[in-house]
RNA sequence: GGGAGCAUAGCUCAGCUGGGAGAGCAUCUGCCUUACAAGCAGAGGGUCAUAGGUUCGAGCCCUAUUGUUCCCACCA
């Protein structure tokens, strides 16, 4: 017996994930040497909510990421993966703020700035490691030593330095802009963060009566409170029917404000009543409508949505208590000419749902158009690429469309803006260090009291964590980085904000591909939500069924870009796989006396042992070349399908007859090639399931102390082995032929039948693969000969005809004739159809002369096979008669 | 309004540059064969949404249509 663990008889994941994964720490595989010249391989963690907790999303981008490290990082790569937390601005101020309230009936402004920041702070240290763990527990291999935070010094640093670069180049600016303002979490909010739904709303038609005469005009509006705002009304200049009210002067209803009539070509002709009220304040048109024609911007509401002093007696009033009120006052006076059932997209805060209220405000604003265009440039010239491609459009489509980023948040959890106003003269400085004189005046200043939007500085993330603006060994070793992996769901978010950044900052991209992958869903095909209560806890599911099966399941039959449904059945399979391996294993185990794997020389293999090599070694060709397209769910089916079906279904089964003889020269062997081929399966599939992977090549023999530093297996060409192969297929096809045929005909394994082979392939039929017939086909007895036709009539025995044999079963007692003669026929009939076709083909010269060769071989070759078998099925058919 | 994805077995989905339709689950049949019943051996089940086209050859490429999902923009 060798000197290795055992494998315990139960498969029980929670027993060593833990263990093993605190080993690999201890021994520091995670962290790769920055002086290692290896060409490099890094990739940066999308950085979750500090306080958040570890969703299925998280885990599937988490999985495949680990999967591409671990792999890369086989390979000799000079792998790094950096992991870190984003202080997430609005979600964690907005929790924290809660928990203020509930807890201790207070608001932020009740404990100040100062205070409140330091509330955060608590939060950020007592939950920030709670995600870092639940990675942990994914298997993620991370450098923990490298571990980042959005607001830690560097990254704060990295943030003040992009801020006065940007600055210093005109590319930052402050204005008075309308913005998306969340009267929820009190703060503007960038495009991007606005998300649009569809609601059912009215329009209501308005009479605004013009002055000095009977008329009015009519005004449709969904908002009818922001009415209070209106400064002009506009109609198209070239609108026929509108052009006569050009200069006149309306009389906003109830308000009594006077508001002139302006020509504008927003107006589109012939929608509603081509009227358009115009409110400069409170909808992103009218404000450029408004800066045309020099209007004034009447704001009016408050920055909860309650209307203000504008409003008039609806002062006070929540927009939506505003608009009941008003439309019923504007009715009552008969101002109201009809209202209309209309549903309308309104767009709400991607953090709270609130509905968004456009208006204007001061806030700081980044240029985009010259970021913009490089890194357009970057994706179209093929610097960066996309995987699926497809999702470089998306990101066209953002770039080329792209506003301003409105980038100040009236929060108090973030990167402060670096600008400080001086009380005394008011000159504004923008600065790298904080000060507290002006530069100008030498008076006191204060700093602004905005932060920057979240994705600001994760947008410098690829730099930022290895160091940028410091010009550290790491940000030369592993800038730009390998691959970027993350959902459709925030290229515009974080993906095109990092390449710009990267371009404007590095001069160089930050990435050379962006991995995109979909979302995970119910097994109802829902997104995963807290308010749906849909959700799966990957944490549930590792204790349940281990990390390794999570991976698995999220990791098989998943393509790039592809949603994907998470469901029981799922992880049962990718558990039961698992414990499939477990087993397997554990039965080579149990037959290994050797201490050490050596493949024995060629000539020593046997058929089974040259035909598993030779699929191994295509497995192992085949499943990097997956890897390297990102083709992740391809790779792992294809090593599913030769563990279970090639390795256990077959190799192991047949490897048992040497087994059970421990005597032989055959039993080491046999040993030997099981032991390779398993620990082979088990390096290709280490990315995957890392753990049980460990675990097991613990158990055998083995020279390099930890699997997820020994070698990923490559094709090798010394194991190529066709003609052996392709031998044992033909036993593999017979063996295959009797079961089936037993089967249909309902005999028990345990009924016993001598197996006569007719074949002339005597090198693939032969003494050795006939004990085979016995363990895998209930053959009491085998005898191989050029033909036995003589020897049985048609009530004799079964007869079997595959492409390479015929093969009698002696059952005479349950030999029906006539379903026999069924049977063949439908054979017969269908080996005639297939080589009817393939006659077509080939007499086609179209075919012949278009086609590879390597395809008219096959179909030749497939040819031969047909016309083999048919000839027996013939034989057989004519047996009967 | 612009763009994209999807439509393949009862269900969920693979199918990589065009070359004889696949898996898992479910169903049916037979097996506790000393690694595994979370298993083994078999079986049934598909006009690859529809209509055209390109090609020697189309699930795959092109065009149109239908259904469905998503992204972006948004007309008050």
């Amino acid at each position: 017996m060798n000197s290795y663990n055992e494998l315990p008889k139960v498969y029980s994941p929670s027993e060593f994930e833990d263990r093993i994964y605190q080993n690999w720490c201890d021994k520091g595989y995670f962290t790769p040497d920055v002086n290692d010249p290896a060409p490099s391989f890094s990739v940066v963690i999308p950085p979750p909510n500090v306080t958040g907790q570890l969703h299925m999303g998280h885990a599937l981008d988490e999985t495949l990421q680990d999967i591409l490290v671990r792999y890369k990082r086989m390979q000799g790569f000079n792998t790094l993966w950096v992991p870190g937390t984003d202080h997430a601005g609005i979600a964690t101020q907005i929790k924290v703020e809660e928990q203020l309230r509930v807890n201790e009936g207070l608001s932020r402004y009740d404990l100040g700035r100062e205070k409140f920041l330091e509330r955060v702070w608590d939060w950020k240290h007592q939950y920030g490691n709670r995600i870092i763990s639940q990675l942990k527990k994914l298997g993620a291999s991370c450098d923990w030593s490298r571990e980042r935070f959005t607001m830690d010094e560097g990254c704060s640093h990295a943030v003040r330095e992009v801020f006065v670069n940007l600055y210093d180049k005109g590319l930052i600016y402050r204005g008075y802009r309308i913005i998306n303002w969340c009267p929820h979490c009190l703060t503007a909010l960038s495009d991007a963060e606005v998300e649009y739904k569809d609601q059912p709303g009215h329009f209501w038609h308005i009479k605004y009566p013009i002055k000095g005469e009977d008329g009015y005009v009519e005004i449709a509006t969904t908002r009818p409170e922001t009415m209070f705002g209106d400064t002009a009304v506009a109609v198209n200049p070239d609108d026929e029917a509108t052009k006569h009210l050009i200069g006149k002067t309306l009389i906003l209803p109830i308000v009594g404000r006077e508001i002139p009539v302006i020509a504008d070509d927003y107006v589109e002709i012939g929608f509603g009543t081509g009227c358009v009220k115009i409110t400069p304040a409170h909808d992103p048109n009218d404000f450029l409508v408004g800066q045309r024609h020099n209007l004034e911007q009447i704001k009016v509401m408050n920055d909860d949505a309650t209307m203000n002093a504008y409003a008039g007696k609806y002062e006070g009033m929540d927009r939506y208590a505003c608009r009941k009120a008003l439309v019923a006052d504007l009715e009552a006076e008969g101002y109201l000419v009809k209202t209309v059932p209309h549903d309308h997209n309104v767009g709400v805060c991607y953090r709270c749902g609130t509905t968004v209220e456009p208006l204007t405000s001061d806030q700081w604003f980044v240029k985009m158009k010259p970021l913009a265009e490089p890194a357009i440039e970057a994706v179209e010239n093929g610097s960066i690429n996309f995987v699926p491609e497809r999702f470089s459009k998306n990101y066209f489509n953002w770039m080329n469309n792209i506003l301003d980023w409105c980038i100040s948040r009236q929060l108090w959890w973030g990167h402060r803006i670096p600008a400080f106003y001086c009380d005394d003269c008011g000159e504004m400085t923008v600065s790298k260090e904080d000060i507290t004189v002006c530069p100008k005046c030498g008076g006191k200043v204060h700093q602004d009291n905005d932060v920057l939007d979240t994705w600001f500085s994760s947008a410098l993330w690829p730099f930022s964590t290895l160091g940028w603006p410091e010009q550290t060994a790491d940000l030369a070793k592993y800038y730009p980085t390998s691959v970027l992996v993350t959902g459709y769901d925030i290229i515009t978010f974080w993906v095109s904000r990092m390449i710009f950044s990267g371009l404007e900052h590095m001069d160089e991209k930050p990435f050379s591909t962006v991995f995109i992958h979909g979302l995970v869903r119910d097994a109802q095909g829902r997104k995963m939500s807290k308010s749906l209560g849909n959700g799966i806890d990957p944490l549930e599911i590792i204790d349940k069924y281990g990390a390794d099966a999570l991976r698995f399941a999220l990791a098989t039959g998943n393509s790039p870009g592809n949603d994907m449904r998470f469901s029981d059945e799922k992880i049962e399979a990718a558990r039961n796989f698992a414990n499939k391996l477990w087993n397997a294993s554990r039965f080579v185990r149990m037959n290994l006396t050797i201490d050490e794997i050596k493949l024995p020389e060629a000539d020593k293999l046997s058929a089974e042992d040259k035909w598993i090599l030779h699929e191994f070694n295509k497995l192992a060709a085949s499943v990097p070349a997956s890897l390297d397209k990102f083709e992740v769910g391809v790779a792992l089916s294809t090593i599913y399908d030769f563990t279970w079906d090639v390795f256990c279904d077959w190799y192991i089964e047949l490897c048992k007859i040497r087994l059970n003889d421990k005597e032989s020269e055959g039993n080491s062997v046999a040993q030997n090639v099981l032991a390779y081929v398993l620990t082979g399966i088990l390096k290709l599939l280490h990315p995957f399931m890392p753990f049980i992977t460990e675990e097991i090549y613990q158990a055998l023999p083995h020279d390099v102390e930890s699997i997820m530093i020994s070698s990923y297996p490559a094709a090798d060409f010394s194991l190529v082995f066709e003609a052996d192969a392709e031998r044992m297929n033909k036993v593999i096809t017979a063996i295959k032929a009797i079961r089936a045929r037993r089967n249909e005909m309902n005999v028990p394994p345990s009924r016993k039948a001598k197996v006569y082979i007719a074949t002339k392939y005597t090198d693939a039929f032969n003494e050795s693969s006939a004990v085979f017939f016995s363990r895998l086909a209930s053959a009491s007895e085998v005898e191989i000969g050029e033909s036995f036709d003589s020897a049985f009539s048609a009530d004799d025995a079964v007869r079997i005809v595959t492409d390479s044999a015929t093969l009698f079963l002696p059952l005479s007692d349950i030999v029906d004739t006539e379903k026999e003669r069924a049977r063949l026929e439908g054979e017969q009939k269908k080996l005639a159809g297939e080589i009817e076709r393939i006659d077509k083909k080939l007499s086609n010269e179209g075919f012949v002369a278009k086609a590879p060769a390597a395809v008219v071989e096959g179909e030749k070759a497939k040819l031969a096979k047909y016309r083999e078998n048919l000839e027996g099925v013939l034989a057989a058919l004519a047996k009967l008669k």
